[in-house]
DNA sequence: ATTAAAATTTAAGTATGCTTAAATATGTGC
DNA sequence: GCACATATTTAAGCATACTTAAATTTTAAT
């Protein structure tokens, strides 16, 4: 009882820690349940109840935070998550949207053991297709990647794209029309906030893209 | 809610297929749950539960049945329980006493459309490791193979080995000491029902074997 | 500083999948 | 056919992970 972490307990810890390693970094229960696809009342009673295993750190009203033993075994769910991802899209040809709702079932029946040998099959990746870090065994996250959203780079600064952060079928199809990979160069020529648009040049083309869309392509 | 089953139901249902198609057929609640490793209450209500659902024909004290719909959601796990094991064999060079424990976690984590991939990467296989046949994606199951264990073999005949039905690891050890493996000829000399022991002949060497062990080598 | 809106927690209840203990039915030996 | 051992079911209860509805707290607007 001690070792083992339900299905819905892992998915919880491994909402906290997306939301805790972003800009915004708001880990408050309502954003995790609606995360989650739960109501309001369920978060808090997780919460409550991860508490008292020494996972989470919770006072009422604040934010969620992951407590050490939390944040590692987020960092194992994440693991498993991005070896599978890389794995279903190397191995069996899935595409980028296709990959993490699958891996999103495959993290939570895969072994230790087994783990280790995908890893190992595909050589030991340190990224998996979206450009997210894979955390090594031992539980490290490649964190010095300075990487930003579009939406907030430059002007006039040529940078290429180091992240696709979507499962998206249209966002990966828009991607491909347009030739936009991990890799590939972009500048940001103008913004129009009212529109929320971005008026971006790669591949000798130039595209209007709306924020949303945006948000999703890291750039560095 | 009607069309997604838990870990549970698809343990408990594959487990009643599997005492089903066996010689005993032995199908009583009690030993599903042994099975399972869950008490005879939690076995009764279960079997209660997935009557109410249709899944399984249910009167007191009589053996358990499956229905059509039980024993087609049965067969598509056990597709997807043999499928992974090939892959996990095949792919990643698990042994064959370890295909089985990770199999049983990954079936209840597999979508359909990811069980096309896993199938078609492989070749459409019709038989797992073990000598045991995949269920096609329509749910045919080949039955026709006369197998049967090499305890009930008649002596002085010679059988080749079809099926090695365990995920022991000293069983598996036991093979490869000997080089028993799927299509390794064998013929049986002599019994002893007292000890429980099988004279048998292969690889031009003589083995006695016993029953427990015996019992997990089909022939043909 | 009030007050209304929004977010969060509490309370009560449900479904699932188990448990232990007691009651009941089945089957075997004689 | 009876009695006893064995198997199965019933009953009561528990943990997990949810729900809806009501109460409470926070927050943001005026
Ligand atoms: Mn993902
Ligand atoms: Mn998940
Ligand atoms: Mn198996
Ligand atoms: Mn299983």
């Amino acid at each position: 009882m001690a070792n083992y972490s339900s299905i819905a307990v892992e998915n919880f810890i491994k909402a906290i820690y997306k939301y805790e390693s972003r800009d915004g970094a708001d880990t408050k229960s309502g954003t995790i349940a609606t995360e989650l696809g739960i109501t309001h009342a369920a978060a808090t009673d997780m919460a409550r109840k991860l508490a008292a295993k020494n996972m989470v750190d919770y006072e009422k009203y604040k934010e969620l935070k992951l407590t050490p033993a939390g944040k590692k075994l987020a960092v194992h769910v994440v693991r498993k998550h991005r070896l599978w991802e890389t794995f279903l899209h190397q191995v069996f040809g899935l595409s980028m949207h296709e990959i993490h709702k699958e891996a999103e079932l495959l993290e939570h029946a895969t072994s230790d053991f087994l783990l280790d040998k995908i890893s190992e099959y595909l050589g030991n990746p340190q990224f998996d297709p979206h450009g997210d870090p894979i955390p090594t065994k031992e539980g490290k996250v490649e964190t010095s990647q300075a990487s930003l959203s579009m939406v907030y780079a430059e002007l006039n600064t040529s940078y290429k794209i180091c992240r696709l952060r979507s499962s998206d079928e249209e966002f990966f199809d828009f991607c491909q029309a347009n030739d936009m990979r991990l890799g590939t160069a972009l500048t940001i020529k103008k913004r129009y906030p009212k529109t929320r648009m971005l008026e971006a040049e790669l591949n000798h083309k130039t595209l209007l893209i709306h924020y949303d869309l945006a948000q999703a392509i890291h750039v560095e």
